[in-house]
RNA sequence: GUGGCUGUAGCUCAGUUGGUUAGAGCGCUGGUUUGUGGUACCGGAGGCCGGGGGUUCAAAUCCCCUCAGCCACCCCA
């Protein structure tokens, strides 16, 4: 018989691996509150126009990665292949546009890709959206969010942010008129994607890793000159306002997002290690989408970060300092006595308790070593004639008797 | 979707120009006279050598197909 397979680019967490995600979220939850933002959790179901009409349909997302499906009620409905969209719909649906709405999330999406490092089909991000009337400051404060996540996981060092602004919606269609012109009057010299790209959207072409068309680029006009007065004094109020909180970053003028809904502010967070996908943290400005789902003129701002991009970057996951203990029996007749005994224990999570009831005493304490244990509590059956236990410090090799009835406030004064 | 690399025990891998019952280390498990570990010794379980087809007296080994995994491109977190 076959064995059973997962499906392609799925995990299942466990071990090493879950910890790693659990003490991300934990430090993302943490930096997130402490801004006063608040959580909100999505379906994982959406109907497939919320991400259509938002994305863009030239985005690779939309036109070949999305999880669509038709139901049994005849609904077109999608795994969700990101955040950003879904939360300004459930603002939409929730009427909340009224309230100011900092929040954060995380949870598993899904694109179908051909998985590779760092790509999966059911990834896991975190992220934060901010959204209210175009200020600068909330660009700021969720880049402070982003600062304050990567630095307290200690990989801050590790990763550089790039910057760019994509302008209004005026300079944007400026842009992409003379930028058009000037990749067409060089078409020969791009390779076949990009002449595709050319076509369906420009600027896409900025973030080739073409040799051939890095060339080309590098000699194309900078957005970053059509940014007209609105836009340049956006841009302007948010680098100084990074000058002033002393956050590095550089200047990418080839940065663009791969979504549509974005203007003005991109960012991304980037490993400076040579590796092929190297950004853990992205986000920017997206004005136009809340009303673009039919809801009301709300601008907003946000980042989202992988959860597994960042759990490749972690160095080492700090140890828990739980102790473990073994509990285990020189006769297996007293393993149920041992049992009541740990039952009735009410410690507090200083200690885990690993109950141990196969194999020769000597078994016991062997595997008691391999698992790493502070030390044991043994029911022996001599010492049970009067009641009392044998506790071993596997550090000093002593053991001392405790009354069975006094072992609660043993191990509490001694962890 | 397009390429490259790799599939042998639970894990990491050996396996010589095709040659008989398929190997190691780690892990798991049992024991070393029956109540004491971290480091010893002896044993055991566990493999349709990813799957299918072909060549051959003979295939883990050579050829073809297929599946899976990893990596890269595209794109993105």
């Amino acid at each position: 018989m076959q064995k059973v397979r997962k499906v392609k680019g799925t995990n299942d967490l466990f071990g090493k691996e879950i910890l790693a995600h659990n003490f991300i979220e934990e430090h993302f939850i943490r930096a997130c509150k402490s801004f006063n933002f608040k959580q909100i959790s999505t379906p994982i179901l959406e109907h497939s126009d919320i991400f259509t009409r938002s994305l863009g349909s030239t985005s690779d997302i939309v036109s070949k990665e999305m999880y669509n499906f038709v139901d049994q009620g005849n609904d077109s409905l999608v795994l969700r292949p990101e955040g950003t969209a879904a939360i300004a719909r459930a603002i939409i649906t929730n009427s909340l546009e009224q309230d100011v709405n900092k929040l954060f999330y995380h949870g598993p999406m899904f694109r179908r890709e051909k998985p590779q490092s760092g790509r999966l089909r059911q990834f896991h991000q975190v992220g934060v959206e901010y959204l209210g009337q175009q200020n600068h400051i909330q660009d700021l404060e969720i880049l402070l969010i982003a600062e304050k996540f990567l630095n307290e996981l200690g990989i801050r060092k590790k990763v550089k942010l790039e910057l760019n602004s994509l302008g209004n919606e005026k300079t944007r269609k400026e842009y992409n008129k003379a930028l058009t012109d000037f990749l067409s009057q060089r078409v020969n010299e791009l390779s076949n994607i990009s002449k595709e790209r050319l076509k369906k959207n420009p600027m896409r072409v900025l973030d080739s890793k073409d040799p051939q068309d890095k060339v080309v680029v590098k000699e194309s006009p900078s957005i970053l000159e059509f940014l007209d007065s609105e836009s340049k004094d956006f841009f302007n109020k948010l680098t100084s306002g990074l000058d002033d909180l002393k956050i590095s970053y550089e200047l990418n003028r080839f940065l663009v997002r791969g979504l549509d809904y974005y203007n003005h502010t991109a960012f991304e967070y980037i490993t400076t290690e040579k590796k092929s996908q190297n950004a853990l943290l992205a986000g920017g400005r997206y004005n136009g989408l809340v009303s673009n789902l039919g809801g009301g003129d709300l601008a907003g701002v946000g980042w989202a970060a992988g959860i597994e991009r960042i759990a490749m970057n972690l160095d080492q996951l700090r140890d828990c300092d739980k102790k473990i203990i073994c509990f285990f029996t020189t006769s297996s007749d007293l393993d149920g006595e041992l049992l009541k005994i740990v039952y009735n224990l009410k410690l507090d999570s200083k200690i885990k308790i690993n109950f141990i009831s196969s194999g020769s005493l000597k078994k016991k304490f062997f595997k008691s070593n391999k698992i790493g244990a502070h030390g044991c509590i043994v029911l022996g059956e001599s010492e049970w004639e009067s009641q009392k236990l044998v506790w071993k410090d596997f550090k000093t090799g002593k053991q001392e008797l405790i009354e069975s009835r006094k072992i609660e406030d043993f191990l509490r004064k001694k962890f």
